[in-house]
DNA sequence: ATAATGCTTCAACACTTCTGGAAATAACGA
DNA sequence: TCGTTATTTCCAGAAGTGTTGAAGCATTAT
C-alpha cells in the first residue's frame, strides 16, 4: 500500500454517506447487496449513490458484478486489511496500543470459522 | 464512537501531509515529538504544519502537550483503535477477513512487551 | 528590557467536493 | 417493439479544503 492509495481511501471514507454505505456492506459480506437495496436501506438517492460507489470502488474499498440488471457491490476486505496495516505499522514497537483491533480477529476465531462458510 | 467522529478522524488522515505527520508519530511512542521536530524530519513550513496538527488534535488523533517553549504531539492509540473498531465491526462474521490486521497485534506479542517499557 | 525561538492565527486565493435535476444507457418483461 | 426497471452520466451551483505570507503570542536567553 502506497501513501496516495492510502489517502485515496481514508478519502473515500471520510464521507458520512459513503462511510454508512461501506459499513452496511461490510456487514453484509462477501456477496453483496445491489445498488438498489443499499439505497433503500440507507435512504439515498440513486444517482448519489451511484456517484458514491463509484468513489469507494475507485478508492479500491469496494468491488462491483454485474448480475443481469442488478449490480452487486461488496466490501473489498483486502484493501481494508492493508489500509489498517498501513496505518499501524510500526505502531509502539509491538507494545499493546491497540486492543480492540487485536481482539478484533483472533487466531483462535480465524481457526473457528472456515472461509467456506460463504461458498 | 459515532458515525460523525469516525468522518472526522478519517477526515484528518485523508491528507498526504497529515497521514505522514500521523504515521511518523505513530511509529515514534507515546513520547511523541515536538513539532518543530515533525516539520523538519517531513519538511513542512511551520504554519502549514501547525494547521494540520490542529486538524489531527481535533479530530482526536494527537494529543499535544506543552513543554516549555516547545509543544509534543504524540499519536492517541486509543483513538486510532476505536477508529478501525468501527470500521471493521461485524466485517465478515468472524471469518478471516483480514489476515494482516489480525497478525498485528496479537495477545503473544502483547504479552511479550509490557507497557512498562514506556515509563 | 530586548532579542530570539517555537509555534499559532489570520486573510485571501485556487482548487476540489457534494448535491440535485435531467438525460442517457442497459437489461429485462409484456 | 415498447415500456419498465436498475443504474450511471452530465451539468451547474454551493460549500469546503489546503497553501501562502504576514502578523501575533508565549517562552527562554542575553
Amino acid at each position: 500500500m502506497t501513501p496516495a492509495t492510502a489517502v485515496d481511501a481514508l478519502a473515500a471514507l471520510a464521507q458520512e454517506t459513503r462511510l454508512k454505505v461501506f459499513r452496511l456492506l461490510v456487514t453484509a459480506g462477501p456477496v453483496g447487496l445491489a445498488a438498489g437495496e443499499v439505497g433503500a436501506q440507507l435512504g439515498i438517492a440513486a444517482n448519489t449513490l451511484s456517484f458514491h460507489l463509484k468513489t469507494l470502488s475507485q478508492a479500491g474499498l469496494l468491488v462491483a458484478r454485474q448480475e443481469g440488471r442488478f449490480i452487486y457491490y461488496a466490501a473489498n476486505y483486502a484493501s481494508m486489511d492493508d489500509l489498517i496495516a498501513f496505518l499501524t505499522q510500526n505502531c509502539c514497537n509491538g507494545v499493546a496500543c491497540l486492543p480492540k483491533t487485536s481482539a478484533m480477529a483472533t487466531t483462535a476465531k480465524r481457526r473457528k470459522n472456515s472461509l467456506k462458510e460463504y461458498a
